[in-house]
RNA sequence: GCUGGGGUAGCUCAGUUGGUAUAGAGCGCCUGACUGUGGAUCAGGAGGUCGGGAGUUCGACUCUCCCCCCCAGUACCA
């Protein structure tokens, strides 16, 4: 078994989607997800994970079919069990909280990781990709959107981003006029599909898709909803609104939907997680009433949010959610009222990196020892020891080659600061040599002659070896 | 998925109407020089079955068909 040789080179390729995640993008995810977590535990959310891979009913609902399993990475498993890969967490979540109806409540967790959806994939779209979500499970009350809203607040500001706007809405208000139009309750996530594209593909557009459908760039005939022509001029009257200032918004709603139940109970609501966000002193330049967020997903019953980053309007929305009080329905017939919020860790630091928010290094080591003398070995391995010791990142050259020129290459390829030379000069008069590859880089720039450059005045200094670690400090902290 | 456009070295691309193309350039990479010093400079070098398969032809990177992959728009997005 597994001793076939087989001479076949094989291509080094990826499953399409799929990527590797290069250390100096790895590193810069971390620090993110760093950053958010404090976040989230500042505010008392609680870790959970849940395992990548869940039963294909679990995800799916009770009546899937091999077709479905076909839409997401799902297949018939070890002991003959239909198994897919998570798509998101809110299932997962779901799941978690029905096996374990002793949690306290609200429950408020946070979860990151990768989910996998069988996509197209495009540019910052990929079938692996990590998500990051947090949520308040088990309360109906606004305070929990507010505080939704207030959190997405600080982890933009904590990530650095200056130029964004949370937005929100409530998805009452057309469900309401829906109702008063006489679109039927199952045509209302069409509804908010449609909608939802109002910022990406224009009001004529929308407009059009609600009634006979249009025809895109290329040319590709997209079916409309077929709306009556009435049902389509109230959604548009409403949509008009959003444009009115944000000062008498509300009222005007107010005035076309204040006699429809539903929708005053959503403008109530609004209302109410305005106040709180201004008690709770969130920045009021941050976050905006937007009547015409809807979010284009199924499971969104009231508030819903949306955060655009101003300075990149063409990445969309970054970071949103909503509430969804059918939570647990599919595992349980109790119902659990829940709000959160979610974003896809590597679009927020995709665009981290275009707004020049986050440096991007590919070394861990600060100091590199350099290894040019064999006999010296002994000497190397210690002098790495005791820098390591002295809690800073180092080390030791392994390469085959003794030659000096390759170290420093490597070095500097990676962008490690500083490296220790010690040859059979430092060790015999007791010192070691510290260049400073980052003052040298910046040296080079001005000097064509080689000889300049070889001079390594203020790159360099050959310090006494009971030195080391003190010196080693003052350059990094300088 | 649908519509359109592409696939030539690691990357960006050039390659005249099918035959001096057993395929080139720049960048990158490797080796060496500048006597223990990353840059710059100079000298060498490795690397491609021209996406895959079938066909037309005396002959195909250049033409035809099928497949795969990539890009753009759009749909779906649980």
């Amino acid at each position: 078994m597994g001793n076939l040789k087989s001479n076949r080179r094989i291509e080094p390729r990826l499953l399409k989607g799929f990527r590797d995640y290069p250390p100096e993008e790895e590193m810069a995810r971390q620090t993110l997800i760093a950053r958010v977590r404090s976040i989230y535990e500042r505010h008392g959310f609680l870790p959970l994970q849940t395992p990548a891979l869940e039963y294909a009913e679990t995800l799916l609902g009770a009546d899937y079919t091999a077709d479905n399993l076909k839409d997401l990475f799902g297949f018939r498993g070890p002991d003959d069990v239909d198994m897919a890969l998570r798509y998101e967490f809110t299932v997962s979540l779901a799941r978690y909280i029905a096996v374990n109806p002793e949690l306290a409540l609200p429950f408020r967790r946070y979860q990151y990781g990768p989910v996998w959806r069988v996509d197209k994939p495009g540019p910052g779209r990929f079938r692996e990709f990590m998500q990051c979500d947090f949520d308040i499970v088990g309360t109906s009350s606004m305070l929990a959107d507010a505080e939704i809203i207030a959190v997405m607040v600080e982890v933009m500001s904590a990530l650095g981003i200056r130029n964004f706007l949370v937005r929100y809405s409530n998805r009452k208000l057309i469900n309401g006029l829906s109702t008063f139009a006489g679109i039927p309750d199952n045509r209302l996530q069409d509804v908010f599909r449609v909608i939802d594209k109002l910022e990406k593909q224009g009001q004529e557009a929308v407009a059009l898709e609600l009634g006979p459908g249009r025809t895109d760039r290329s040319g590709d005939k997209i079916p409309g909803l077929n709306l009556e022509k009435k049902q389509i001029d109230y959604l548009m009257r409403f949509i008009d609104i959003a444009s009115a200032p944000p000062s008498d918004l509300l009222d005007s709603v107010e005035k076309l939907l204040g006699n429809i139940e539903v929708s005053r109970q959503g403008l109530t609501e609004l209302r109410l997680i305005a106040q709180y966000l201004s008690r709770m002193e969130v920045p009021a330049d941050k976050t905006r009433i937007d009547i015409t967020i809807v979010r284009g997903l199924g499971y969104y019953t009231g508030p819903v949010y949306e955060t655009t980053l101003l300075d990149l309007p063409e990445y969309g929305s970054v970071f949103s959610g909503g509430r969804y009080d059918n939570l647990i329905e599919r595992f349980s017939s109790k119902s659990l009222p829940a709000t959160g919020s979610s974003f896809g860790v590597d679009r927020m630091l995709a665009a981290l990196i275009a707004l020049n928010a986050v440096t991007l290094t590919k070394a861990t080591s600060q100091v590199l020892v350099t290894a040019m003398d064999k006999t010296l070995l002994d000497n190397y391995i210690s002098l790495v020891s005791e820098i390591r010791r002295a809690g800073i990142n180092a080390e030791l050259f392994m390469g085959e080659t003794k030659n000096l020129n390759k170290q420093l290459k490597y070095a500097d390829r990676i962008g490690i600061p500083l490296a220790v030379i010690s040859g059979s000069d430092e060790f015999q008069s007791g010192t070691v040599t510290v260049k400073d590859l980052r003052a040298g880089a910046e040296r080079a720039r001005n000097l064509t002659d080689r000889k300049d450059w070889l001079k390594a005045e203020q790159v360099q200094e050959t310090i006494d070896r009971s030195q080391l670690i003190p010196y080693l400090k003052s350059k990094l902290s300088g």
